[in-house]
DNA sequence: CCTTGCGACTCAGAAACGTTTCC
DNA sequence: AGGAAACGTTTCTGAGTCGCAAG
């Protein structure tokens, strides 16, 4: 629990803003996996950032339809649930139970106020104009205000945003200590609403290197303790009230620490590749023992592998939403069908749903068949004999360090592997960046990586699908002018005399006249600037009639417009010849291509997260082979962000497989 | 020995924020 | 040209996993 050697310590270094140092390459080190119980030999910081302390705003809710006069510490908890109004949690009432049993006890009861006892008779509203109204005048600063705001928020990072860790500079990730709230828990929680207390200096732990200087707390605050264990990462911690969970304050992702606790998760994984075989030997061996705990442990083995579903430890009931894995699955969980086929319906981590329809071995549909006889009840385990510890020292003992999730990171990078190999060699680059997201998206869909569908979807789509349109709108009359310059190419290429398809004769009146009010519209504020323009030049304004005239063009153009759709005959400018029409209809193709691409993503992102998997579950090396390959610029599918996190990623050999 | 709770870490989606594109 | 919508990135913090120690 001490550190293992006292390395000379500097002083933490003003930031010099130049070029980093020599970039460590720890990947190139000895002993690039590190040992796994030392985790730094030096560490300095700054300590945390508590958040400003509340300054109270003397808006007054109203209580049975009287304003109330509140203390800061109540009127801060009001001000919570007034900000929340606007959301669903209001509709909650668990959201409401919760936050109004923690707000009646920040409440003076001395005060001068009629007690406040009934929920139904708060009004918070009063203080919710006050903060829509602190947001228009945010929006409204000055340039000079807001650059102000963006320095402070500058030296902040400047300050706590970096420590020393074995004399290297890194980026620490969360130095804001979390400020007070209203505890907003994922899915059915049920201290959802609940008043997560502001975090005093008292409570906080701060771990630091021996030699380096202590930071000092907030003025007139001490800390909890300070420590210095190196065999931990983290720089402080806390404990939160609402759940009692321990919160710390950790390096980045792009930090080395982190960087080889990434590199050793994907080499575990790429370990099990080796050895994959013989564990789904042994559990198909071990789906017919008569022991039922070992069948139950196999059939669930086959889930997690099949399915990369998540280990399931145990939940505290009535504390905490109710949500599986698959140790925790319940028989309400999974309905069996004729054809050896599993419906799974059951809500996994941060309550989001799964959903999936399984073929499966016809021995592990006869287990479940089996431990189904049984049940007492739905709310019964599935696999009741089995828990997510011995499933876990099952595994270790086919490998050090084999566990339930080692499955998702190996069949995650696995399956994005194989899938790349329908990249197409000959594509665009476009073409082949469709073809990894595919892919990434078959991961995502493996790892039921979900995200709530926009609000905005519809008419995202229906704005592309128009732009679609518009070309093939295009692309229309550049064929008939095709035939107009060259009848005889009807016979000879009858294609062009086609109708292009989703194109209806509705849709083009309706879009004639679209253009046709754009242009007058244009028209319009064109005239208005000419005549301020003649003005300031102290001319005359132009007459009202010449814009008429103007207007009345357009509406001309469109007759024509119209006309020539109808009859196919168009009107030729005396330049246009038949390849050059050619030329444009292929460059027409081009754009409505690149669009149909671009629908075609969104369509199928509807639902799908890709991030989470890119992020944590794909060996980017794997990435990073197939853009030498590919010839696709690295920074065409890795964010700044990502190629700054997976640099230790970006040196393999094109052909490097994971 | 098994069970339970704690500690430390990874993984997760939403919200906030900043930038680009579109009208 | 300028404001809104879309898009991409970053931040936030809750929710898991899993090892380990204590009971």
């Amino acid at each position: 629990m001490s550190e293992k050697k006292k390395g000379k310590q500097k002083v933490v270094k003003e930031e010099s803003d130049e070029e980093d140092d020599e970039e460590y390459r720890w990947w190139e080190a000895e002993n690039a996996k590190g040992d796994g119980t030392v985790k730094w030999n030096t560490l300095e910081h700054n300590g945390v950032y508590f958040p400003p302390e509340y300054v109270p705003h003397n808006v007054k809710m109203k209580y049975d339809g009287k304003e109330v006069h509140l203390e800061p510490e109540a009127e801060e908890v009001a001000t919570f649930y007034a900000a929340a109004l606007n959301t669903e949690h209001v509709e909650n009432p668990t959201f409401n139970e919760n936050f109004f049993r923690d707000f009646k006890a920040t409440l003076d009861n001395s005060d001068k106020n009629p007690p406040i006892e009934d929920f139904k008779k708060c009004d918070f509203t009063p203080i919710l104009d006050h903060l829509e109204r602190e947001k228009e005048k945010r929006k409204a600063m000055s340039k000079e205000e807001k650059q102000k705001l963006k320095e402070e928020k500058l030296q902040l990072e400047e300050k706590y945003g970096y420590c020393y860790l074995d004399g290297r500079k890194q980026k620490v990730g969360n130095f804001r200590i979390e400020p007070p709230s209203l505890f907003r828990g994922r899915g059915k929680h049920p201290k959802t609403g609940s008043l997560k207390l502001r975090v005093q200096p008292e409570q906080v732990t701060i771990n630091i290197g021996k030699a380096a200087k202590v930071p000092e707390p907030p003025a007139g605050h001490s800390w909890n303790k300070v420590i210095h264990d190196n065999t931990v990462t983290w720089l402080a911690t806390w404990k939160e009230n609402v759940n009692e969970n321990i919160k710390y304050v950790f390096l980045a992702a792009n930090s080395t620490l982190k960087g080889q606790s990434d590199f050793k998760k994907f080499e575990k994984a790429r370990e099990l590749k080796d050895i994959v075989a013989k564990i789904r030997h042994d559990y198909n061996k071990d789906m017919t023992n008569k022991v039922t705990a070992i069948r139950q442990r196999a059939t669930a083995m086959y889930f997690i592998d099949r399915l990369a579903l998540r280990a399931g430890n145990e939940k505290k009931e009535g504390e905490e939403a109710d949500t599986v894995g698959c140790c925790s699955l319940r028989f309400e969980h999974i309905r069996l069908e004729a054809g050896n086929t599993v419906h799974f319906d059951f809500l996994g981590k941060d309550s989001i749903r799964y959903q999936n329809t399984v073929t499966v071995d016809g021995q592990v549909f006869k287990n479940l068949k089996l431990f189904q006889r049984h049940k007492e009840s739905d709310k019964d385990q599935l696999f009741d004999r089995v828990n997510t510890q011995e499933l876990n020292k099952h595994l270790s003992s086919y490998m050090d360090g084999l566990t339930a999730k080692v499955f998702r990171t190996y069949n995650a990078s696995h399956t994005f592997q194989e899938q790349l190999k329908n990249t197409p060699v000959s594509g665009s680059v476009n073409e082949k960046i469709l073809a990894y997201n595919r892919a990434n998206r078959e991961v995502a869909i493996l790892c039921n990586h979900q995200r709530t569908v926009s609000k905005t979807f519809d008419n995202q789509m229906n704005r592309i699908e128009d732009k679609i349109r518009a070309l093939k709108y295009q692309k229309m009359r550049l064929k008939k002018t095709m035939l107009t310059l060259d009848p005889k190419l009807k016979k000879k290429r009858p294609e062009l005399d086609e109708p292009e398809s989703d194109l209806g004769e509705e849709w083009c009146e309706e879009y004639e006249k679209h253009l046709e009010e754009k242009e007058k519209d244009r028209l319009r504020k064109k005239f208005e600037k000419d005549n301020e323009k003649r003005k300031s030049e102290g001319k005359g304004p132009l007459s009202e009639s010449e814009l008429n005239e103007q207007l009345e063009e357009a509406e001309e153009k469109t007759k024509q417009l119209s006309k020539e759709r109808k009859t196919g005959k168009m009107e030729v400018k005396k330049s246009q010849t038949v390849e050059k029409v050619e030329a444009q209809i292929e460059k027409v193709n081009e754009r409505i291509k690149v669009v149909n691409l671009t629908k075609v993503e969104k369509e199928e992102n509807k639902t799908t997260a890709l991030g989470t998997s890119k992020i944590n579950y794909i060996d980017p090396r794997i990435s990073a082979a197939w853009c030498y390959k590919h010839d696709v610029p690295i920074d065409k599918i890795f964010n700044k962000s990502l190629r700054d996190k997976f640099k230790w990623a970006m040196e393999v050999d094109k052909n490097w497989k994971f």
